[in-house]
DNA sequence: CTGAAAGCGCTTACAG
DNA sequence: CTGAAAGCGCTTACAG
């Protein structure tokens, strides 16, 4: 086995053409039942590889996909990148990454570059305010379902109704919204869900970082102690990130949670379920967003330059908005004024206290 | 401009052979420099855009590399592949994601998937406590200078020695290290150097979080409050998850950071400078890291079958261990003894508190 | 059911 | 300096 062994060596090995070989590995020409036997087991004991190379070459398919994300170290990329890897993987292609390392329109030549590399399809999960033009090739748009040529998503709006469902239900009627940018679909589904759930119930106040951070800096404080003095006893922020934010300073400041206040936030990132007091969320199901996202890149692809019609683009993405689940932690409990800092509610569902034994 | 142009158009439309155009576009073959001209400009015109295919089959490269990381999720991933992308493809070499979801055999499937799919070399993250093995292509491994056959990665321990004279520099002689994995080279490494700054100066302790999560479950609280009160002010955990984990088990105990104890971290994940207050941490230097590892691959995938000889492997790394960097922000302060919980140490480096027009 | 042949787009010795 | 030809490994009508 010096070299890889290739369709002519099985072909020559056992006398056939390598037409007949090529039908029985693929199973498509038909082959009688006994010569494909005897082929795939050749083909096995020869350690038989196909070569991609050949193989696109011939069909113009490369089976390979694009992922682009605009910003490729954001903290959901993990989550991603995994699970489209999984789906692509199952469905017999790879994933090739890009990145415009934030930039806006750099995320156009971002998508360029896969397609020159010969991606047979490109899946995006666009920057916020940005849109996804034609670009030659299928595309599958993760975003939000209120985006137009959306093809996947999760439900955001629900999403934020449900959170906003879960602080009700413990007795907050005065919450702040925390969200980054103003032009993000995503974040505006959740926000608008969010007040959806309060409305007439319950006031609700809205911060965008962004902004706050253009007038006073980048990392600069979100003055949510004042805001929990002025009787605001919730915070829902529509990432983990900022409900982290959130948390430290509210906890630097001295105010228990959920003692004092509840915290909220969305994704699951990966510190939701580490830090004290662990973190209550809504996460994405990424696999099914996933597996939704390849399968109607690859059914995109197969049907390029057929005569077949694509299903109505309107009936894919009724379909697909995609639930979110509730995960209850730590940093929401019930409403129950300000009691003394420091003082554990009655209703904290908190782990044991750390004995000596644990160091 | 019906379907893409290729090299045989060019050619006809010259009137030239399809050798010549292929030579002047490389730029291999000699071709005198007015045809040169005069083929590219037409190419242009033409939107030639190369099959990367074709070229794969003439040449058996793909021009496509692999990156393995053990676990996908893991917060490091969007900066390695960030950083691995962008070195990638300055060399003219895509990146294909391969993921094992963590499963330590997995990671193997993982990599040879990727051969199969055609890359010609891989780069690989290996999961704590394990070792690449020849997988017959040429690999780059980024794990840590003390791993045997690493390929290229940051100096883990020197890293650690910086934190710990911070630390010391800082006054702080009882220091608690978190760890979570007690068979990672990286996490020893990092601990190696912490303590080797702390030797006949101060103390130091050892917590490894999977040993504690083993017995007490996932999640656990770390006992960090009694570990205060037994006379400990500094933290350092070897990466910037733990140390959040740290900072907000802390300060739900009503501990105040920097004021009464320190905590620095590593790797300088999303979250460090935007938690209050912000985190002293170590960065790894992934450009330079990622363009090491993808120039040391290119010149194995290069060498390939050539009778050239590959530089000493010792030589190379040698000088691939990368230097971290010190970003000392709020979490770390001047050791102050353990004043009233939540006075400001004077000390102290944090931003102005909030106004009200911020919110 | 099986095979001979052409072709996908490129590169690379080898002639001229 | 330029071109004719073979070949990379596969697939796909088309004959037989």
């Amino acid at each position: 086995m010096a070299s890889r062994a290739n369709l002519s060596d099985i072909a020559r090995a056992l006398g056939v053409s390598v037409a007949t070989v090529s039908n029985a590995m693929s199973g498509k020409g038909r082959v009688s039942q006994e010569l494909g036997r005897v082929i795939r087991e050749k083909a096995k004991e020869l350690g038989y590889v196909p070569s991609l190379a050949g193989r696109a070459l011939s069909t113009g398919r490369s089976h390979v996909l694009g992922l682009v994300l605009a910003d490729i170290a954001h903290p959901l990329f993990p989550q991603f990148a995994q699970a489209i890897e999984h789906a692509a993987s199952e469905a017999g292609y790879g994933v090739l990454i890009g990145d415009s390392r934030g930039d806006i329109d750099a995320q156009t030549r971002a998508i360029n570059r896969l397609i020159e590399r010969g991606a047979d399809g490109i899946i995006v999960v666009p920057r916020h305010g940005t849109r996804i033009g034609d670009i030659g090739r299928p595309v599958a748009v993760i975003d939000s379902p209120s985006t137009p040529g959306n093809t996947v998503a999760a439900d955001h709006w629900n999403g934020g109704m449900e959170i906003g469902r879960h602080l009700l239900d413990l007795g907050h009627r005065s919450l702040v919204i925390i969200g980054l940018h103003a032009d993000s679909n995503v974040q505006n589904d959740r926000v608008g869900g969010i007040r959806a759930a309060f409305a007439g119930i319950g006031k609700t106040r809205l911060i965008w970082i962004s902004e706050m951070e253009r007038r006073h800096g980048s990392g600069c404080p979100l003055g949510l102690v004042r805001l929990v003095e002025e009787g605001v006893t919730a915070f829902a922020a529509v990432s983990d990130l900022h409900a982290l934010r959130a948390i430290t300073e509210l906890q630097q400041g001295g105010i228990s949670i959920p003692g004092d206040v509840s915290v909220t936030g969305f994704d699951d990132l990966i510190w939701a379920g580490v830090i004290a007091p662990s973190l209550t969320t809504m996460r994405m199901d990424m696999d099914r967003i996933a597996a939704i996202a390849i399968a109607d890149l690859i059914s995109q692809i197969e049907q390029e330059g057929t005569d077949g019609v694509l299903p109505d683009p309107k009936t894919i993405r009724d379909q697909n908005s995609i639930p979110m689940e509730l995960i209850i932690r730590q940093s929401s409990g019930p409403m129950l004024g300000l009691p003394v800092s420091g003082e554990t509610p009655p209703g904290f569902r908190g782990s044991a206290s750390p004995t000596i034994d644990q160091v």
